[in-house]
DNA sequence: ATAGTATGAATCC
DNA sequence: TGGATTCCCTACTA
């Protein structure tokens, strides 16, 4: 044991307020001696870098940690510990400014990047590409060159676009339907290709909902059809009533909707669990109705194919990706049946040639600066491609006969990775002839009134608009999952465990879509429930009826257009 | 009210 | 190439 000074068993504390001083040297002089340069340097670093609030902030994480190892060392009878009240940023713990919420507006650490554009040299407040005060376009170079593509599938395939947006695109009042059934986050959601009123849901626990939004009480969830992330699903082209999903658990299944009985196609982990290198999982599927196939790309960078008629795997897989990198989305072209478009974590794109697949062979890969999220051909004449990338940017290439070599145009759109979250995905509007509108969730908060919530954007992809942002003040989730329905104005949204559905109020009036955003709010706006703040009060307890409010939303944005009515079903 | 936790890409060496 | 560490505007439960 080390001598002891006659003290109390614990330093003396001494709690500085907000004061700039430096510890007090003669803490220094003390500890000179007893203890080696080094130790005190580290100490001292710490004192610099974590001056925290109160004393139980200090003790937290593993700053926190080390500051009661050195209260222990001190308990050898030394100097008093100096603690600061001095404010300090939650992000990089240096003092002079703080970062999080004030009110419902975050205020980024200026030493860090941009959180929406990722550059530096700003914060979210003074981005160019802020979303709240501009749309944040990059132009990419464009030349004429003309690449393979064309040669192969620019005469099967002339593009057949409308070139006039349609003027009725966005509704000016919605009704927001809510369910909640879902016990992990929702993952993926898919529209009934014939009846118009039905949604399926996956979950994270591979669950899979089925949600018919017109008769509101009735509920349906599958629990057995996976055993982890339903992480794709897509009707059976041939048999409206069967689903195929793809999992984390290395299986695909086709699932019979009415009686929740579901087959396996595939299993890709015959032998179990043999531990986390060889456990294969499925994230990208599509369907390619025309060669009769499911496509199915697994985490370590495989693609495989599934005769659909006899439910047998054809051929061996094909590395379509990096090595070991996860293959997380794969799309079918439309229109020509030969093409395919993959996406994944080695941060391609890469467009494939179907009568040819083979590792390496790809037609063109489109480079990402992070991981893609999603990439779709466009839903009409799949000459477009949207991709969603972690970067916070949107790519966009207008013809897949033209360059390809850079994208059309990136658009700045807060989507950030949060491991947490389901990946954003930007979906397009099926119904747009112009083939120019998406809808993606955003990650970023933004303060409408008080509150701090996360809309759903609605993004002209032509120009980089952002046409409209839905949003309920009763919601006050990130809503990563969002697809719009393929005949009826409807918006699908899974967000966090909830699903909802978002219409236009009957007596709503179409919109024309032009170079303005719309606010549309859905629900009502004094009783916010806010992230952390705002008043709290009365829950819509009434569950499983509707509930109609009008009470006036203000904005903090001038000449919005701006409605409410919470038609709220809860179960 | 708040602490714990699930859990994945990037980065570093 | 791989293991440890960091990131730090999540959502929910206990």
């Amino acid at each position: 044991m080390a001598p002891q000074t006659r003290r109390t068993s614990f330093p003396k504390v001494v709690i500085e307020r907000d004061s700039d001083s430096e510890p007090s040297s003669s803490e220094e002089e003390e500890e000179e001696g007893e203890e080696d340069e080094d130790n005190r340097e580290e100490e001292e670093a710490e004192r610099g870098e974590n001056e925290e609030g109160e004393e139980e902030e200090a003790l937290e994480n593993k700053n926190g940690e080390r500051k009661a190892e050195g209260l222990d060392a001190k308990k050898k009878g030394k100097a008093p510990i100096t603690l600061s009240l001095k404010k300090v940023c939650k992000v990089c713990k240096k003092a002079g400014h703080e970062a999080g919420f004030k009110g419902a507006t975050y205020i980024d650490c200026p030493m860090k990047p941009c959180f929406l554009c990722k550059m530096p040299g700003h914060t979210t407040m003074t981005c160019p590409h802020r979303v709240a005060t501009e749309h944040g376009v990059i132009p990419a170079p464009r030349r004429s060159t003309r690449n393979p593509l064309e040669y192969v599938f620019e005469r099967q395939l002339r593009p057949d676009i409308l070139p006039i947006k349609p003027t009725f695109v966005i509704p000016d009042q919605v009704n927001c339907a809510v369910i909640r059934y879902h016990s992990r986050r929702v993952t993926c959601l898919e529209f009934h290709p014939t009846n118009n009123n039905i949604l399926l849901s996956g979950d994270k626990k591979g669950q899979v909902g089925v949600w018919d939004f017109a008769k509101v009480h009735e509920k349906m969830v599958y629990g057995n059809v996976h055993s982890c992330i339903v992480n794709n699903m897509r009707f059976n082209p041939t048999k409206d009533d069967s689903v195929y999903a793809a999992s984390s658990d290395g299986t695909i299944s086709c699932i019979d909707m009415e009686t929740g009985i579901s087959l396996s196609l595939m299993n890709l982990n015959p032998d179990g669990w043999q531990g986390p290198s060889s456990w294969r999982m499925l994230y990208g599927m599509d369907v390619n109705s025309e060669k009769g196939l499911v496509l199915v790309a697994d985490n370590f960078g495989f693609l495989y194919l599934v005769d659909t008629r006899s439910n047998n795997k054809i051929g061996e897989a094909v590395l379509i990706h990096k090595k070991g990198s996860k293959v997380v989305g794969l799309h079918c072209n439309p229109v020509q049946p030969d093409l395919l478009l993959s996406c994944g974590n080695d941060h391609f794109a890469r467009i494939w040639d179907m009568r040819r697949m083979e590792a390496g062979s790809s037609l063109y890969a489109l480079a990402h600066k992070r991981v893609v999220n999603s990439a779709y051909f466009s839903p009409l004449s799949g000459s477009k491609i949207l991709t969603t990338s972690q970067d916070n940017r949107l790519r966009i290439w207008d013809s897949i006969f033209g360059d390809l070599d850079s994208p059309s145009r990136e658009i700045v759109h807060s989507h950030d990775f949060n491991r947490h979250l389901t990946p954003f995905r930007a979906e397009w509007d099926p119904k747009d002839p112009s083939e120019s509108l998406a809808v993606i969730g955003r990650y970023i908060s933004e303060n409408y009134n008080g509150a701090a919530l996360h809309p759903i954007d609605f993004i002209d992809i032509s120009t980089g608009q952002l046409v409209a942002e839905v949003m309920d003040p009763n919601i006050t989730t990130i809503s990563p999952v969002n697809k719009l329905h393929p005949r009826d104005d409807v918006l699908a949204t899974g967000s966090s465990r909830s699903l909802f559905i978002w219409r236009p109020k009957e007596k709503s009036e179409p919109v024309e879509r032009k170079d303005e955003r719309r606010i549309i709010v859905c629900g009502r706006a004094e009783k916010k429930r806010s992230r952390k703040f705002g008043d709290e009060s009365d829950d819509d307890s009434g569950d499983d009826k509707f509930t109609s409010q009008s009470t006036k939303l203000k904005s903090n944005k001038p000449e919005r257009n701006l409605t409410r009515c919470s038609n709220k079903v809860k179960r």
